[in-house]
RNA sequence: GGUUCCUUGGAUGAGUGGCUUAGUCAGCGGUCUGCAAAACCGUGUACGGCGGUUCGAAUCCGCCAGGAACCUCCA
C-alpha cells in the first residue's frame, strides 16, 4: 500500500481532490503531445515539464507509472484557404518532401529539445498513423451506438443526439445550446446535420497526400480520436489521468469524453489536469499568432526579442518558478532573474557536496523534507519546493562561510533533501561542465585550472598583486567564475 | 455576445480568513576582502476600485474597471 498524500486540481469538478488510483500500486496517465508540423516552443515546453514532474513524483512515491504521450501526425484540419487539408500534408508539399519525412525530422528536433529540458521520455509514445485501424474500429462502435453518421463519405459525431442522453460540454461548462447559436458557418458544414457536429472520420479531397483506405472513404481520422483511441489501447477503459494545456479543453478534451461515453458507455478519465499558458506581452504564446519563439532559439538566443541565450535548465527553472495552473510571462528579465535563481542553487547544491562537518549543530535541518513533501502535495506546488530549497541554500552558505555549524547528519539530510527533490523529482541537472565528454576527458584541463589558481594564489600571499589579477582577469575573459574564499578559491564555467 | 479564469511590492511569483502576507531578481545600508566576486546580516513602498459579511479579509460575497483563455488549428 502506498502512503499517497496528493491532491491534484481536477479540472472536471473545478477543485482539488485527494488522488486515488484505480488500481492499487499503478497509474495510468495520458499527456496530449505535440503535432509535428515545426519546432517545438516555450509553451510546448510546459506541459512536457509538469507532466513530467507528476511522473517524476508519482514514481518516486512508488507508483509504477504507465505514462503514454502521443505524436500527432497525422488529422489536424485547416479551415483555411486550402479547406481540409491536412497540416503536416502541407507543409511537405511545401517543402517536397515525404509527409513522414517531416514527421521524422521534428520528430527528432523534438525529442532532443525534451532530452536537454531533461523531460523523461514517456513508456509509450504512439503515432496517430500507427494507429488508423484502431481508430476506423473505434468509429465502427461509435456508428453502431447510435452517436455518428455517414455523410459523404465522412463520418461525423452527432452532438445534440449524445447531449440528449448525456451532457455534452461539462469539461468546459458550455452548453450546447449556447454553442449552436455561437459556432460559425464554416466550409463544408452542409455535410453535417449541425454546426456542433465534429469529424471522426474525413474523407480526403484529391489533392490530399496522407490518407487510408476505410470503410466509408479514403480519407483520415478526425483530429480528437487519436486520443481517445490510444489512451484506451494503452491506459484502458478507464484510467487515472489525463493532462493537456488548457487551451486543448474546448473542444478537443470535450470531444474526447464524448467519443469515450459514446464508445465504452461511461467516461474513461478519472482526473483531468490542464496546465496554463505561457504567455508575452500579456497574451498566450501560440502558433496562431505568430509570436513564439522556439526552445532552440532560447538555447542559442538567436531571436530577435531574445538579449542572450538561455540554457534549457534555465528555461526548466523559469517553468517550475511558477505554479502550472498560473500564467507565466516571459521576458527576458523574467529569464534573467531564472538564470541567476538556478545558479544560486547551483552553487548551494555544489557547496554542499564538499561542506565540512562539525561536532555540534546550530541549524535545524529537520523540517524540510515534510514542508517539501506537503507543498507537492498540494497540487505540484514546485515554486513552494524552489523556497524550501533556497532556505536550505541559505543554511548551506551560512555554513559554508563559518557562521553556523552542522553535523555529518545534518549534511548528509541536506544531501538527501536535495538529492530526493532538486535532482530527481524537479529533474534539475547538476553537472558543472555539461556535455558530452566524459568526466575523467576533462580532469587535466579542471587540474591546469587549479594549477593557475594555486600559482595565483601564492602571488597573493608574496602580495603579488599584479600577477594575481592577472590570472583572475585572464581566466575570467576565457570563461571562468573565480571567487576566493576563506581557505583558498573556487571556479566555475561562466 | 457566451463560457471559464485572472488582477499581489521596481520585476517575477507563492499564498484563500487571524500566525513572520514565501522565494527569486533588482535597489539601498552593513559585514567580510589587497581589490573584486560570492556569501551573510538588515531593509522601504503590495494585495485593481467601491461596498458588504465577520471580532478580524489579499483571502468569502456583490458591483465596477482592466486583462486573458476558449467558443476556429493551437501546449
Amino acid at each position: 500500500m502506498i502512503k499517497n498524500n496528493l491532491s491534484i486540481y481536477n479540472s472536471l469538478s473545478r477543485t482539488k481532490e485527494i488522488f486515488k488510483p484505480l488500481h492499487e500500486g499503478r497509474v495510468g496517465m495520458y499527456v496530449c503531445g505535440p503535432t509535428v508540423y515545426g519546432d517545438g516552443h516555450l509553451g510546448h515546453a510546459r506541459p512536457a515539464i509538469t507532466f513530467d514532474i507528476l511522473y517524476r513524483y508519482l514514481t518516486h512515491l512508488g507508483y509504477k507509472v504507465r505514462y503514454v504521450r502521443n505524436i500527432t501526425d497525422v488529422g489536424h484540419l485547416e479551415h483555411d484557404a486550402d479547406d481540409g487539408e491536412d497540416k503536416i500534408a502541407k507543409k511537405a508539399r511545401l517543402e517536397q518532401l515525404e509527409p513522414m519525412e517531416v514527421v521524422q525530422f521534428y520528430l527528432n528536433r523534438y525529442h532532443k529539445a525534451m532530452e536537454e529540458l531533461n523531460v523523461l521520455p514517456p513508456s509509450i509514445e504512439p503515432h496517430a498513423s500507427g494507429h488508423i485501424i484502431e481508430q476506423i474500429e473505434y468509429i465502427k462502435k461509435i456508428l453502431d451506438s447510435g452517436y455518428a453518421y455517414i455523410s459523404e463519405g465522412s463520418v461525423y459525431f452527432d452532438v445534440p443526439k449524445f447531449n440528449k442522453d448525456f451532457n455534452y460540454g461539462k469539461l468546459s461548462g458550455r452548453n450546447i445550446d449556447e454553442l449552436l447559436s455561437t459556432t460559425r458557418a464554416l466550409d463544408g458544414q452542409q455535410e453535417k446535420r449541425n454546426p456542433a457536429d465534429f469529424a471522426l472520420w474525413k474523407k480526403a479531397a484529391p489533392e490530399h497526400i496522407m490518407h487510408w483506405p476505410s470503410p466509408w472513404s479514403e480519407g483520415f481520422p478526425g483530429w480528437h480520436l487519436e486520443c481517445s483511441t490510444m489512451g484506451e489501447k494503452y491506459l484502458g477503459e478507464k484510467f487515472d489521468i489525463h493532462g493537456g494545456g488548457m487551451d486543448l479543453m474546448f473542444p478537443h478534451h470535450e470531444c474526447e469524453i464524448a467519443q469515450s461515453v459514446a464508445h465504452n458507455g461511461h467516461e474513461t478519465v478519472h482526473y483531468w489536469m490542464h496546465n496554463n499558458m505561457i504567455t508575452i506581452n500579456g497574451q498566450k504564446m501560440g502558433k496562431s499568432l505568430g509570436n513564439f519563439i522556439t526552445l532552440d532559439e532560447f538555447f542559442t538566443g538567436s531571436h530577435k526579442l531574445l538579449t542572450q541565450a538561455y540554457s534549457p535548465m534555465t528555461i526548466r527553472f523559469f517553468i517550475l518558478q511558477a505554479q502550472y495552473r498560473s500564467t507565466l510571462d516571459f521576458s527576458n528579465e523574467a529569464l534573467q532573474a531564472a538564470e541567476k535563481a538556478l545558479q544560486r542553487m547551483l552553487d548551494g547544491w555544489k557547496r554542499l557536496q564538499e561542506l565540512k562537518a562539525s561536532d555540534s549543530s546550530t541549524i535545524d535541518v529537520s523540517g524540510f523534507e515534510a514542508k517539501c513533501y506537503e507543498a507537492l502535495d498540494d497540487d505540484l506546488n514546485t515554486s513552494i519546493v524552489i523556497s524550501h530549497l533556497f532556505e536550505a541554500c541559505r543554511l548551506i552558505n551560512q555554513v559554508n562561510d563559518g557562521n553556523a555549524t552542522a553535523t555529518a547528519q545534518d549534511i548528509d539530510t541536506l544531501k538527501k533533501l536535495f538529492n530526493t527533490f532538486l535532482v530527481e523529482i524537479l529533474g534539475i541537472r547538476t553537472e558543472i561542465v555539461a556535455g558530452t565528454g566524459s568526466g575523467d576527458a576533462l580532469r587535466p584541463f579542471e587540474d591546469a585550472v587549479d594549477l593557475l589558481l594555486q600559482i595565483r594564489s601564492e602571488a597573493k600571499s608574496k602580495k603579488d598583486w599584479a600577477t594575481s589579477d592577472l590570472i583572475r582577469n585572464r581566466l575570467s575573459e576565457i570563461g571562468f567564475n573565480i571567487k576566493d574564499t576563506k581557505d583558498g578559491f573556487e571556479w566555475s564555467l561562466k
